[in-house]
DNA sequence: CGCCTTTCTTGACGCGCATCAAAGAAAGGC
DNA sequence: GCCTTTCTTTGATGCGCGTCAAGAAAGGCG
């Protein structure tokens, strides 16, 4: 696979801890793979079978009870890693939330190759911890905010992660589409759909945001959100 | 410091990757600590000079809001690991719950270590994937059950984790200590103590669990609790 | 042992968010 | 273009859990 030295994450993903020689070796492992929006690629509980780099696109890890409710965990961007390396099974599944390319490796070649490479496990030991502490600060957000904060936070959280690559001409500075619709938010906060509507006009009264279509958000005063985020 | 041959945890604690001369050389760096209950070791924010491994007692990690609200993030038992390697600040309270022993390292000796080591990063590594997992079940906790289903699951958790380390000769099988207060359980499970009050006496009254003291509790029907978390 | 502090329980009450229901808006198919 | 399907909004209602307020029990300590 010589697409590597072409890839658009190569020098943001776990790959660039490694030299051409080791990328080349990699890439003859690693398999170019499209999705389609709505495609669930893993599915909680079944054996980890591979692992993959994200070169493009959003995907979802969630988990779900017997009677449907269901939770996101984890929102996964380009450059990003998924997967479970190091023999265990998978917890959560892996859905596209959007149309997406991977670039995925069996998770036994990769389990050999990165302990043969440990700049490569060093890589992919910053990103978990980066990854748990994330994770970690979503706890206190599941389980002390209401849902206003909730979704102050989320707005803020997204804007920071998707304006810089939203390069609409028109519109206000704070303007980006969310990959997510109203019950993925729900999802990820612990809310009903109703609930994440009823705030979200809520803030649209309050002129904090405009929401011009249905995935668009524009922040009008970024200060007034953050004060919702303060907890006085 | 040749505590490390006879530590108690040498053979669970991430140690366990090194050969006897690593060991020596790590043990030089290490220093013996003790904690008594309630003090805390990190505070959220700080930069991150320490990490350890625990070789007794039970630490909280926790997070709060600026109005008071806290969250436990994290609960660490002997062996485990504590600490932000790789020089990113610390994200939350680290707090003795019990007295404690624990086995320090200054961050940078221990990061330059560890990089010198594959093997002990690759220990590391193992232990935050599973660490993480945990985590991104505990959001599907935080987010979607109720608070019967959430004390049902903690109950059965803590009985997986403390029976088998708690050899009281009487009493059924299936009795422990808890480690925690009413107010800490809440603070893990996202609940107020008046609540966790509550429910726990439910289960009480239906002949669940049998509370013999404040932090002692003894589980009567198994599989009732087990009904409770599987969610119909 | 008695006093004091801390922790836990119990009750009354109300709010926030879920639930149920239905209408409205956007998107996709042909 | 119209029709169907999917997603979102809006309203009415109710329950679960939080909040507020005592009171009871358990520890700690002189």
């Amino acid at each position: 696979m010589d697409h590597c030295s072409a890839c658009v994450v190569r020098n943001s993903a776990i790959c660039s801890a490694l030299d051409m020689d080791e990328i080349a070796l990699l890439g003859k492992m690693g398999r170019h793979h499209k999705l389609v929006a709505g495609q669930t690629l893993m599915w909680e509980g079944e054996d980890s079978l591979l692992v993959a780099n994200i070169i493009d696109g959003v995907l979802k890890l969630s988990t779900s009870l017997a009677d449907g409710r269901e939770q996101i965990v984890g929102v996964v961007y380009p450059s990003d890693f998924i997967g479970r390396p190091f023999g265990a099974r998978t917890q959560h599944n892996v859905t596209a939330l959007t149309d997406a390319h991977i670039c995925s490796f069996s998770s036994s070649d990769f389990d050999r190759f990165a302990r043969a490479h440990p700049e490569l496990e060093h890589k992919l030991l910053e990103r978990t911890l980066a990854e748990l502490d994330r994770t970690r600060r979503w706890l206190l957000l599941l389980g002390r905010m209401t849902a206003s904060e909730k979704l102050a936070h989320f707005l803020l959280d997204m804007s920071a992660r998707l304006v810089k690559q939203d390069c609409r001409a028109a519109g206000p500075a704070d303007a980006f589409d969310l990959p997510f619709g109203r019950q993925q938010i729900a999802d990820i906060l612990g809310l009903t759909i109703e609930t994440v509507s009823r705030r979200l006009n809520d803030f649209k009264a309050q002129g904090l945001i405009e929401v011009p279509s249905r995935r668009r958000i524009e922040i009008l005063n970024r200060a007034g959100l953050e004060s919702i985020t303060d907890a006085v």
